[in-house]
DNA sequence: CGTCTGACGATAT
DNA sequence: TATATCGCCAGAC
Protein backbone atom coordinates (compact mmCIF):
# COMPACT_ATOMS: atom_id res chain seq x y z
CA UNK A 1 0.00 0.00 0.00
CA UNK A 2 1.51 3.54 -0.69
CA UNK A 3 1.74 6.24 1.59
CA UNK A 4 -0.86 9.15 1.90
CA UNK A 5 1.79 11.09 0.43
CA UNK A 6 2.52 8.45 -3.07
CA UNK A 7 -0.91 8.29 -3.44
CA UNK A 8 -1.87 11.94 -3.48
CA UNK A 9 1.43 12.28 -5.93
CA UNK A 10 -0.34 9.34 -8.50
CA UNK A 11 -3.78 11.23 -7.91
CA UNK A 12 -2.60 14.60 -8.82
CA UNK A 13 -0.46 13.68 -11.64
CA UNK A 14 -3.90 12.63 -13.60
CA UNK A 15 -5.46 15.44 -12.77
CA UNK A 16 -6.36 16.50 -16.67
CA UNK A 17 -4.98 19.26 -18.15
CA UNK A 18 -7.48 22.37 -17.59
CA UNK A 19 -9.21 20.46 -14.54
CA UNK A 20 -8.51 21.26 -11.07
CA UNK A 21 -9.37 19.44 -7.97
CA UNK A 22 -9.57 20.80 -4.36
CA UNK A 23 -7.46 19.46 -1.34
CA UNK A 24 -10.73 18.48 0.66
CA UNK A 25 -11.81 16.45 -2.52
CA UNK A 26 -8.76 14.63 -2.93
CA UNK A 27 -8.40 13.36 0.61
CA UNK A 28 -11.46 12.24 0.60
CA UNK A 29 -11.00 10.55 -2.12
CA UNK A 30 -8.13 8.64 -0.81
CA UNK A 31 -10.18 7.87 2.30
CA UNK A 32 -9.45 10.49 4.53
CA UNK A 33 -12.04 13.32 4.39
CA UNK A 34 -9.92 15.19 7.04
CA UNK A 35 -6.82 15.25 5.58
CA UNK A 36 -7.11 18.14 3.74
CA UNK A 37 -4.21 20.29 5.33
CA UNK A 38 -1.88 16.94 4.80
CA UNK A 39 -2.47 17.26 1.12
CA UNK A 40 -1.23 21.06 1.35
CA UNK A 41 1.58 19.80 3.16
CA UNK A 42 1.86 17.36 0.24
CA UNK A 43 1.30 19.63 -2.50
CA UNK A 44 4.49 21.66 -1.01
CA UNK A 45 6.99 19.19 -1.34
CA UNK A 46 5.96 18.08 -4.33
CA UNK A 47 8.56 17.19 -7.25
CA UNK A 48 8.44 18.75 -10.81
CA UNK A 49 6.22 15.78 -12.30
CA UNK A 50 3.34 16.65 -9.86
CA UNK A 51 0.84 19.29 -11.63
CA UNK A 52 0.58 21.07 -8.06
CA UNK A 53 -0.90 24.00 -9.82
CA UNK A 54 -4.36 22.44 -10.67
CA UNK A 55 -4.72 21.10 -6.61
CA UNK A 56 -6.75 24.69 -5.18
CA UNK A 57 -8.83 24.81 -1.85
CA UNK A 58 -12.59 24.68 -1.68
CA UNK A 59 -13.60 27.85 -2.71
CA UNK A 60 -12.13 27.28 -5.41
CA UNK A 61 -9.28 29.59 -4.44
CA UNK A 62 -5.48 29.77 -4.73
CA UNK A 63 -4.80 29.38 -1.36
CA UNK A 64 -1.62 31.56 -0.47
CA UNK A 65 2.35 30.56 0.93
CA UNK A 66 3.05 33.85 2.30
CA UNK A 67 4.63 35.02 -0.70
CA UNK A 68 2.61 36.16 -3.95
CA UNK A 69 5.07 34.86 -6.46
CA UNK A 70 4.28 31.02 -6.27
CA UNK A 71 -0.03 32.01 -6.60
CA UNK A 72 0.85 33.85 -9.38
CA UNK A 73 2.36 30.93 -10.89
CA UNK A 74 -0.21 29.00 -10.22
CA UNK A 75 -2.78 31.19 -11.84
CA UNK A 76 0.04 31.72 -15.02
CA UNK A 77 -0.07 27.61 -15.47
CA UNK A 78 -4.19 27.53 -15.06
CA UNK A 79 -4.33 30.40 -17.60
CA UNK A 80 -1.96 28.57 -19.71
CA UNK A 81 -4.41 25.79 -19.53
CA UNK A 82 -7.63 27.54 -20.59
CA UNK A 83 -8.76 28.39 -17.03
CA UNK A 84 -10.04 31.68 -16.41
CA UNK A 85 -10.32 33.42 -13.31
CA UNK A 86 -12.81 35.51 -11.44
CA UNK A 87 -12.68 39.59 -12.62
CA UNK A 88 -13.26 40.43 -9.06
CA UNK A 89 -10.77 38.24 -6.95
CA UNK A 90 -8.37 37.82 -9.21
CA UNK A 91 -6.80 34.14 -7.24
CA UNK A 92 -10.58 32.62 -7.48
CA UNK A 93 -11.71 30.81 -10.73
CA UNK A 94 -14.18 31.73 -12.46
CA UNK A 95 -16.24 28.56 -12.90
CA UNK A 96 -14.44 26.27 -10.25
CA UNK A 97 -17.34 23.53 -10.63
CA UNK A 98 -17.16 23.29 -14.52
CA UNK A 99 -13.66 22.49 -14.26
CA UNK A 100 -13.18 20.34 -11.44
CA UNK A 101 -12.73 17.01 -12.31
CA UNK A 102 -14.93 14.64 -10.72
CA UNK A 103 -13.03 11.16 -11.00
CA UNK A 104 -15.25 8.10 -9.32
CA UNK A 105 -13.53 6.21 -6.09
CA UNK A 106 -12.77 3.13 -8.06
CA UNK A 107 -11.22 5.18 -11.09
CA UNK A 108 -8.99 6.92 -8.59
CA UNK A 109 -8.21 3.33 -6.92
CA UNK A 110 -7.17 2.00 -10.12
CA UNK A 111 -4.95 4.61 -11.56
CA UNK A 112 -3.30 4.89 -8.19
CA UNK A 113 -2.43 1.46 -7.90
CA UNK A 114 -1.32 1.40 -11.59
CA UNK A 115 0.93 4.56 -11.30
CA UNK A 116 4.34 3.46 -10.51
CA UNK A 117 6.20 6.65 -10.49
CA UNK A 118 8.20 7.41 -7.82
CA UNK A 119 8.72 11.34 -6.04
CA UNK A 120 12.03 11.29 -5.78
CA UNK A 121 14.01 12.80 -9.23
CA UNK A 122 15.47 9.58 -10.09
CA UNK A 123 12.76 7.26 -11.12
CA UNK A 124 13.87 3.68 -12.35
CA UNK A 125 13.54 3.36 -16.11
C1' DC B 1 8.05 10.86 22.28
C1' DG B 2 5.34 15.51 23.04
C1' DT B 3 4.51 19.86 20.77
C1' DC B 4 4.06 23.01 17.09
C1' DT B 5 3.11 24.17 12.21
C1' DG B 6 0.61 24.76 7.82
C1' DA B 7 -0.70 25.44 -0.09
C1' DC B 8 -7.45 22.99 4.47
C1' DG B 9 -12.36 22.77 5.66
C1' DA B 10 -16.77 22.71 8.16
C1' DT B 11 -19.23 25.31 11.66
C1' DA B 12 -20.33 28.95 14.63
C1' DT B 13 -20.84 34.04 15.14
C1' DT C 1 -22.42 36.96 3.47
C1' DA C 2 -17.71 37.74 5.83
C1' DT C 3 -14.56 36.59 9.72
C1' DA C 4 -13.18 33.70 13.67
C1' DT C 5 -12.57 29.07 15.72
C1' DC C 6 -11.52 24.43 16.17
C1' DG C 7 -10.40 19.82 14.47
C1' DC C 8 -7.45 16.85 11.38
C1' DC C 9 -3.18 14.70 9.14
C1' DA C 10 1.67 14.26 8.14
C1' DG C 11 6.12 16.28 9.29
C1' DA C 12 9.78 18.88 11.55
C1' DC C 13 12.25 19.53 16.04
Amino acid sequence: MKSFNEQIYALVRHIPRGKVMSYGQIAALLEKPRGARAVGWAMAAAGPDVPWHRVLNSAGRISLRGDMLSAHEQRARLEAEGVYFDAQDDLKLRDFKKVQWHPSPWEVRALVDSDDSVDSPESPA
